[in-house]
DNA sequence: ACCATAGATCAACTAGGGTTGATGGATCTG
DNA sequence: CAGATCCATCAACCCTAGTTGATCTATGGT
């Protein structure tokens, strides 16, 4: 179900670029919000059941709900089930994605090259 | 006036952790739009006028303007004029800032910690 | 001076994403 | 079983970010 399925390490050399795009756009579109930011930062260091967040970061449990699902969805969180309670983690895995997809365009972009095709 | 000021270096271990994610925060809403990773994936090899970016992604001219002031005030690109014509180039130092902010992010996210707070 | 082109800016409109409050399904406790 | 807690989901609403078409400024050519 997520969408960032980590890739069970091909050759790194080969890119498949478009498909790369999408993933980047798919999370960056993710954490482009600023309670989704909050929770991300929150469970940096561990994981945390729902009720913790919401009193923690002081939102309607509706709302923290609903952010919760785009993460997951977007592939940067995962949850786990432990009698009522909900534990939602990290996916390192998407953040190194997203990091070397901007690294790519980094380097791509200091390398000395002509103008506009 | 961009918004990421390209920080002099400071010591690498200092880090002014609410302000960072402020900026990080700026350059995600700036890249999470189909049309302005379109405008910076156009120019990770090199500095493009308008016109040809019009052309280039098929976009109205007001609409590529605006998205481009957009970029443009989140830091991620720069501006030359050069007669009538107007080149934007890539600001890598925008990329490595939330590329490294992505790190510290993952790094502290794989570190085994106690559950949440 | 006149006209053409490059690009920014503006006002009006639209649509998609986020919010809110209520309801529903699970799981635990007594 | 009855009640309580944890969390997801839904429908209605709202607001902001993006679109559109027109206008404005500046530069350059003739």
């Amino acid at each position: 179900m997520p969408v960032v399925s980590v890739e069970p390490a091909g050759a790194p050399g080969a890119i498949a670029a478009p498909l790369a795009l999408e993933q980047a756009q798919r999370l960056l579109r993710a954490l482009a919000e600023p309670i989704r930011l909050q929770v991300v930062q929150a469970l940096q260091h561990g994981e945390c059941c729902v009720c913790d967040l919401t009193s923690h970061l002081d939102l309607a449990q509706s709302k923290l709900s609903f952010h919760l699902k785009v993460l997951k969805e977007a592939g940067l969180i995962r949850a786990r089930q432990e009698g009522r309670w909900i534990y939602y983690r990290l996916e390192p895995a998407a953040l190194r994605l997203l990091r070397d997809w901007l690294d790519q365009l980094a380097a791509a972009s200091q390398s000395p090259a002509p103008p506009c095709s």
